[in-house]
DNA sequence: ACTAACCATAACCATACGGTTATGGTTTAA
DNA sequence: TTAAACCATAACCGTATGGTTATGGTTAGT
């Protein structure tokens, strides 16, 4: 149930051209395929595959305004990923103090 | 530098069986080829292999002892994800902090 | 009404990936 | 010393993956 979730989230997340769709869209805000495409440097389906991958991980949503598409991220969607970094990560304490001050304020 | 031992780090947990092993190192402290092939349920070489993927993004260490081949998961590994998770996780809360304002604002 | 822009999907391709069995090198046990 | 246990590597296989070009459906501009 969320360990399917956290599962897509990991794999979606494990390609460096979608991480940095997801960091673009993260920065920047709201983005049409089209900016997209010219960021990541691939063709325009290759980009729109990307985003339906990081979609179905609920990475990022989207919004259809005539011809184009907004897509937008959801960093919500990386709260199973922080879990289980909390949960591993409590293996080795340091570092994780400031994780733990994020997930703090990501919780609803 | 670091960012291409993110990408290992990420790509390395992208598959659950690596995940799975690493946690069962995490949980149970160091184990045994034999051991942790037990425990994932698929070949010996298949566990090997997942090993030296793990090994590449420093998650795991190992330590010869006559035959046999401990491994121990290294937490501190997950340091490159955790500060990634943090960067695009504050996203999140600014963003939070942000509808705060805006229903702050819309108090009559 | 035509044309161009935007996007998603299909079809295709090469390579990466996760799995297997086979094998060989060390090291322990008999 | 022979046999067995442990592990890593090699060779192989099917499928998933990330990329491409081609195409078609909407929508916008002229």
């Amino acid at each position: 149930m969320k360990q399917a979730n956290a599962d897509n989230v990991f794999r979606a997340l494990a390609d460096p051209t979608r991480r940095s769709l997801f960091e673009e869209m993260a920065r920047q805000g709201e983005q049409t395929v089209h900016a997209l495409t010219r960021y990541a440097g691939v063709s325009q389906p290759a980009v729109s595959k990307h985003l339906s991958v990081l979609k179905r991980a609920k990475l990022v949503g989207h919004r259809r305004e005539g011809r184009e598409t907004h897509y937008r991220a959801r960093p919500e969607a990386l709260a199973s990923m922080a879990d289980w970094l909390k949960v591993y990560g409590a293996f080795w304490h340091d570092r994780f103090d400031r994780l733990e001050e994020v997930l703090e304020r990501m919780k609803p």
